[in-house]
DNA sequence: CCAAAAGTGTTGCACCTACACCCATGT
DNA sequence: ACATGGGTGTAGGTGCAACACTTTTGG
């Protein structure tokens, strides 16, 4: 069992989309970097074991988790072992603060989604695969907010939205596009910063 | 292992959707109706061991097969077992050819989609999201054509496409639709019947 | 006052839907 | 000839992309 985790993590050119990798500590494929993962208990559900595997790594909880595949082909390893992989987000505040208290466990890196190294088995696969569905899944549901502490503004959501797909989207359609919807509810606060202040949203929890 | 294996079969209405269902010849749920499967073999991939198991039932092959989804809730059995879902077409043309030179196998038995009788285990939640990817699916790709055989008409299409989504469709927008994207291509063949020839089609095969 | 981000308005295009209409064939 | 399904044309509506524009803040 192995999940595909990704968060938001700053770089010089804002925000860019990361996945943490682990080192793997034994044969085969001993020292190469491979999705963190564990063994499924006997009396737990996949949902269940996939939270708790990925809270070994990471020491939280995602804010969303998806089974996305099972894979298991026979000359994916030695003998032929089942993976059911897992993906989920991380809210990048959580990751940080995580950090702060924590020092990076051993073995662990994050990577850029757009600069992985290479990968134990046919892991590299499976990341490309989740973030195919993560891209997709962007651009018909909600689950952005889940990268996004929970107040955020219009400005910071389409930054998600763009370290996620990867491209630019016009400020003022997207106000529309997400104003329109009810998906997102106004608050009464507003970002200070720099210029002119922006409102803050949070997601509708019942829409 | 399990597999939705779904097909179009006449009725009074016109083509139906329909799904196969065995009858479970053994503890737990003895006697009630349970989606086909079988078995995972040691040294055979997912995909083979979905169309092995779905040949076994049908003695067919499927036009498409796709993994479904992995349960393993722990309650689901008295203990706790994995159950990979494959989800099938089968060309209607090969399931009546099959029934014509075969008995119908016992203890197997066609169903309308929407008047499922009661199920073991999950299968009627399991059957219904297979339903819901179907209906899915069949908005966005070419899979309606796994339900026809080679050569159709356009009316044909549509009368697959309104099985499955279970609603109608105005011919001449469908009729644009297909024919603008290079899905389709005209064969120089036309279906004589009651009325006007109608030009058979057959999908691209590299589109 | 200026720069820059927040936020509004407007226009044009692409696409889909509904529906009117013509065409070709079997009876 | 006419009923019926095959096939074409067209007008309205919706939604999105592009981009000009106004507003509000910090410096």
């Amino acid at each position: 069992m192995s999940t595909v985790i990704f968060s938001l993590r700053s770089a010089a050119d804002g925000d860019r989309l990361m996945l943490p990798l682990v080192r793997r500590t034994r044969e085969p494929h001993l020292g190469m970097w491979a999705l963190p993962g564990g063994w499924l208990d006997v009396a737990e559900n996949l949902d269940d074991a996939a939270a708790r595997t990925l809270a070994e790594t990471t020491a939280l909880a995602p804010s969303y988790l998806e089974q996305l595949y099972t894979f298991g082909d026979v000359d994916r390893a030695p003998s032929r072992t089942i993976s059911i992989v897992y993906w989920a987000l991380l809210r990048s505040d959580l990751v940080d603060a995580q950090r702060a208290v924590a020092d990076a466990p051993e073995n662990v890196e994050w990577f850029d989604v757009d600069a992985l190294p290479e990968l134990a088995f046919d892991h590299r696969r499976i990341a490309e695969y989740a973030l195919w569905r993560l891209r997709n899944k962007v651009g018909y549901s909600r689950i952005a907010a889940g990268l996004l502490p929970d107040a955020f503004t219009l400005t910071e959501l389409r930054e998600v939205y763009e370290a996620v797909l990867g491209r630019r989207l016009d400020p003022s359609n997207f106000r529309r596009l997400l104003e329109g919807s009810d998906e997102l509810v106004p608050t009464d606060s507003f970002r200070t910063g720099k210029h002119r202040p922006a409102r803050l949203y949070r997601y509708n929890a019942d829409a």
